[in-house]
RNA sequence: CGGGGUGUAGUGUAACGGUUAACAUUCCUGUUUUGGGAACAGGCGACUCAGGGUUCGAAUCCCUGCACCCCGACCA
């Protein structure tokens, strides 16, 4: 992508309704555009952002056996009637319209219903069994209060997934698969090493349930967490009885605010039972399934990385996440500089790595700081000076200067980094 | 949903109840520049959120509405 080409625009300030650091930074480098509060348009190098978080999400999710399907948004009244789930004393951030033919649906902000409800369609035999069906979908949550950027919208993307198993052990078994494929995602997002499985309330489905806080002060959650043992425990819970649930013994806990980008639980046979979905094991006796749910909201852990990683300069994007692996700076718009920047542009490009040129006819001092602004990981400044030399100036985001590297040195160091 | 605050060019700010609503930045023209947000000159861009009211006169005071932000509660 030629930079010039770009139709977002960098900006110095932030609008001064955006507080949040998440929100400030994206909006600042033409990641987001804010349309009311807590609902934001997602521009070329935002979506890009959100993609590249998808794919490690979808990756992690087939490698345990998900499959992928994608369920409507507009839910039916009398389904979650089912469930008790419709009323809005029970569930109160329901979003509602009307037909023209006076019928009221909601728009659906979690989806165990429908998914539900699908299955009585597709499952008959205990050899049905397990299966893991998962989407991405944008939820629908009339929050009370959106606030912190994209951490708490009120329309928002979300990865669900539903497990069904035949038994306890078969459930439990899929639960702590799942736990080692959210660590890898949260690994390969960047944040792996300030995420914590956090045990924590079920809310009104389960006793228990597991959570994925990530440290940091612009989290609503405050969890105790042991950095040596990986784990925590959120304080909603933290009690001598959560503690004991838990298997907590006398580690020393820490206090810190979190924002849990996930949350896993079990749902036991809750939906199941309410919606009558049901199979038969070998003697053709019916059960109802075990079912579990599996959620990551992708713009919070997109605005997570930012807060987490982000520094005074802008974004500094982790190399999955990047909207493109490598910023060309093309220190002139013509001669041998713009020559040698187009001619490395599509060298790299030949080799299937994403890169950013930035061809625009500006300063130095906008380029650069437009650079560290958008955060991309590499970059690679064509100048007269190293045009001379035979190099190439090289930089890591968060390096404080560039290094000299030949062709292959550069070619090598890109092809490590680049993922 | 309770409490508090704020609405002025694209963005950030200013303007005692009193000129043609100002400054910076962005953007456009031109000249000179060109390795960490250049200099000069010129220019575009605002019914001051909406609707009422007070006043000779309202961006400014009052009322209503709407929107946004913050704190709290809530977050299945």
């Amino acid at each position: 992508m030629r930079q010039s080409q770009l139709f977002t625009k960098t900006r110095r300030e932030a609008p001064s309704d955006e507080v949040a650091k998440n929100s400030q930074l994206l909006i600042r480098a033409g990641f987001i555009q804010k349309m009311t509060a807590g609902v934001y348009s997602f521009l070329p190098l935002g979506l890009r952002v959100l993609n590249k978080i998808e794919n490690i999400i979808r990756e992690e999710m087939n490698a345990i056996g998900g499959q992928e399907l994608r369920l409507a948004a507009l839910q039916e009244k009398s389904l979650w009637e089912k469930t008790n789930r419709w009323d809005d004393a029970v569930v109160d951030n329901w979003f509602k319209t009307t037909l023209k033919n006076g019928n009221v649906m909601g728009l659906g902000f979690s989806h165990e219903e429908p998914l539900t409800d699908l299955l009585r369609d597709h499952l008959r035999s205990f050899r049905d069994l397990p299966i893991y069906p998962y989407q991405f979908q944008t939820k629908f949550r009339n929050e009370m209060r959106a606030k912190s950027g994209i951490l708490r919208g009120r329309e928002f993307l979300m990865k669900d997934m539903y497990s069904f198993s035949k038994n306890e052990k078969e459930h439990d078994d899929f639960y702590e698969k799942a736990k080692i494929a959210y660590t890898n995602i949260f690994r390969r997002a960047g944040i792996g090493d300030r995420t914590y499985i956090t045990f924590a309330s079920g809310g009104s489905f389960s006793k228990y349930s597991h959570e994925f806080q990530m440290l940091t002060d612009a989290g609503e959650d405050i969890i105790y967490y042991n950095a040596d043992k990986k784990i925590a425990i959120n304080k909603e819970i933290c009690n001598s009885e959560g503690l004991k649930d838990g298997g907590f013994t006398d580690e020393q806990l820490t206090e810190a605010k979190s924002i849990e980008i996930a949350n896993i639980f079990g749902l036991g046979t809750r939906f199941s039972e309410a919606i009558d979905l049901k199979y038969k094991d070998a003697e053709g006796t019916s059960h109802f399934p075990i079912m579990g749910c599996y959620g990551i909201g992708v713009p919070r852990l997109m605005g997570s990385i930012v807060e987490a990683l982000g520094d005074d300069k802008g974004i500094v994007w982790p190399a999955e996440v990047s909207p493109f692996a490598v910023h060309i700076i093309a220190m002139k718009t013509e001669g041998v500089v713009i020559e040698a920047a187009e001619k490395l542009y599509k060298e790299l490009i030949e080799r299937g790595i994403e890169v950013l040129l930035d061809d625009r006819d500006a300063r130095a001092g906008e380029k650069f700081g437009d650079a560290d602004l958008i955060g991309i990981p590499l970059r690679i400044t064509i100048g007269e000076k190293s045009i001379a030399e035979g190099k190439y100036e090289f930089k890591d985001r968060i390096a404080s200067k560039d290094e000299l590297f030949d062709k292959d040195q550069l070619m090598a160091y890109i092809g490590k980094h680049n993922v």
